[in-house]
DNA sequence: CATTGATAGTTACAAATGCAACAAATATCC
DNA sequence: GGATATTTGTTGCATTTGTAACTATCAATG
């Protein structure tokens, strides 16, 4: 049975992962940032109420793995920037329905572009095999289906 | 030319390699946290010193691509625990060599050799095929070489 | 060698985060 | 139907992070 080499940072997953998660959320960033003064949090609450309709603050903490807090102050921002706006659920008044203002829905359709031309830029430097095998495992590893 | 479907948040590769990043990371914690009262910049800083010898934090910054307030500060507590030591470079006094101590070496024996384990579980899951593509996808990513 | 500029590292302050406690509404169980 | 538990969401406080300003040392240029 062979000694492998020692362990490199750059080959421990979850740094390699971080760091990969860093560079390209810090180069995405540049597409919200400064033109809607959005937090990641924010972006990423603003995608999901785009993205799949109306939802609770609840749902977006489940689909995102969010904790409730960040979702709420998160909210809280998107709403004072007039992005979105809550209506209570009279059925059950602990919920309120989260959705897009008109600013938020153009907000949005800009920021999905961007974001779609920036995936796509992304992925065309990795071959079809590369791309499916890539997506697939960050799945598995982010307990995603 | 097909209109494809409207981009996934599961498919946007930051958020998929926050999640993963976010999962991991959070995983690999239980490893060092309790134990070692750590947090992960401080390990990070660790396991450059232990697997990489003697660094100045200039050279962790670097390597690591951190900012160096954060090494500053993961170094300062790394050194309130006794994990490394500072001594001073003579030929240019700006400059502080970092060394890890007994304690630190130990811990860093240890937690290599976890993270070691860690990672081969983790890729243990990919094919062989699937474990080359994505350290390659990740390191282009990363700006790794 | 004196002035200016660059580099290594720290610190101060503001912003963001995590955690626990909290309030309000609803569900459960006797 | 009333006490208790659970769920949704917010708030307060401590911790962590980011940014900019700062100190100290060295390099470069006249």
């Amino acid at each position: 049975m062979p000694q492998n080499d020692p362990l490199q940072i750059q080959d421990f997953l979850p740094y390699l992962l971080n760091r990969a998660a860093e560079a390209t959320s810090l180069d995405f960033q540049k597409a919200y940032k400064d033109r809607y003064g959005m937090l990641r949090t924010e972006w990423r609450v603003l995608f999901h109420l785009g993205r799949y309709g109306d939802l609770t603050a609840k749902q977006i903490c489940t689909m995102a793995d969010l904790h409730k807090t960040k979702v709420s102050r998160a909210v809280a921002a998107l709403q004072d920037k007039r992005f979105l706006e809550r209506t209570e659920v009279p059925a059950d008044r602990r919920n309120e329905l989260l959705a897009l203002t008109k600013l938020g829905q153009s907000a949005f359709d800009h920021l999905h572009q961007e974001a779609t031309r920036y995936n796509e830029t992304l992925l065309a430097s990795f071959s079809p095999a590369d791309q499916e095998a890539l997506q697939r495992c960050l799945k598995q590893m982010a307990n995603i289906p």
